[in-house]
DNA sequence: GATAATATCTATCGATTGACACAGTGTATC
DNA sequence: GATACACTGTGTCAATCGATAGATATTATC
């Protein structure tokens, strides 16, 4: 019998040591899948390097593609946890027909400074943001949840914000484009950490400072061109 | 013997009869390698595909990193020619001490322009653009080459227009991760087009237009607020 | 300590992978 | 038409993959 769901903490007849596995095996296999992908991992380097038995997989997450959905979850759970400081005012903004282009603006700096927290905190950070990237390229099972996730959280409400301060329509190809170019300016720094940009950077606590005053002015000086202050 | 780069085109004692099939695996190979990753593509997938024999792979490409290097060899040199038609200006003008802000600006925006090209034009673009995005995030032997490539013909050239247009040095992190935030706008674009977002809105010749233009706009703005006109 | 659920072990299955040996077919050149 | 080279076919190899069977160990509850 495989008990995917269950963890075993606390329940009658039961051991809280499993989480411990359960949690190493997550943790070495997010590194590999982020490494080398979800067909480039096996099972078998994710048991070793995870200090366990292979069948250990099977027991707890059913199998391979279990395991992989289990990862996502978490980073879609984080996501959602770090987005929250945001999205209720952005979707408060929203409703109110009186809030003015600099309020929105703002808020979209906000958003998309929430997204940078997402892709640079946390542990296995490296990890996790390869994953984030390889959400927009291959065709996993389970990374489609991860993109949809990444639509409802971020891309949306990018998207209604940026449409609202160009004075046009949510449904107008043109937004899509255009949000699709503001994103891509977080986006990017997803990539392979090992390539040698990203390793002369490194975003550490002062670059990450320097990330999102970046794109909070290049989002600015992109607002500022559509809606001028007055 | 293999014959890893004679193509037997007009040699002595040669057919040309090869160079269809040569061109038929490669043709099968981008979209299988684009679709389903390096590890995720078997060489039995890509020979069927193709309609040749298993060994036809060996023959003409020595191995599957061979296949997989000629692929990127293309895409290289495609987006090499590509470029031509900018670089040296770009380079005449970052040679000019007395070169205009403006000057600079419109170069950048030209590049990036260029880069668009790139990604949307000739055959077989969506496979190519998923293979360039494919650079950003995997490890596969011979990404290294084609994010090099990127590098040489993209990133720098770019980072060096930019970092004049800002006053400040190349070799200043902040620059790095402004530039990258810049080219960021492009590369997004290259992410998965079976994804709802891009399917919906398509790169098709008028969009491509309308991506120009975004990209145009959003980078003067960038740099208007830097370096304002007088 | 008996029982049962949880957790981990050894061993192995069938399927697929990339690569190869080797024979056969085609065409051009002399 | 004989030879050489370019090309395509069949069959098979060792390695690795994910998954499973089944025995054993550990621990909580009674």
């Amino acid at each position: 019998m495989i008990n995917i769901q269950t963890t075993g903490r606390g329940r009658p007849g039961t051991q809280a040591r499993g989480e411990d596995t359960r949690r190493r095996i997550l943790e070495k296999a997010l590194d590999l899948f982020a490494a080398h992908g979800y067909e480039g991992a096996s099972t078998r380097q994710i048991a070793e390097g995870a200090g366990v038995n292979l069948p250990a997989i099977q027991y707890y997450f059913g199998n391979k593609e279990g395991l992989y959905r289990a990862i996502i979850e978490d980073i879609v759970a984080d996501t959602e946890r770090h987005m929250s400081t945001v999205l209720p005012r952005v979707r408060a903004a929203l409703d109110d027909p009186e809030a003015t282009s600099a309020e929105l603006t703002e808020l979209l700096c906000q958003t998309l400074e929430a997204f940078v927290t997402v892709v640079t905190s946390g542990p296995q950070v490296e990890s996790r943001r390869l994953i984030f990237a390889r959400a927009e390229v291959e065709e996993t099972p389970g990374l489609d949840r991860m993109h949809e996730n990444g639509m409802q959280q971020i891309f949306n409400p990018c998207l209604a914000l940026f449409a609202r301060i160009h004075g046009k329509s949510e449904g107008d190809p043109e937004m899509t484009m255009r949000t699709m170019a503001l994103i891509g300016q977080v986006v990017i720094f997803c990539n392979n950490h090992k390539r040698p940009i990203l390793k002369a950077v490194g975003l550490d606590g002062e670059n990450v400072q320097l990330m999102k005053q970046i794109v909070r002015e290049q989002t600015l000086a992109i607002c500022r061109a559509v809606a001028p202050e007055k």
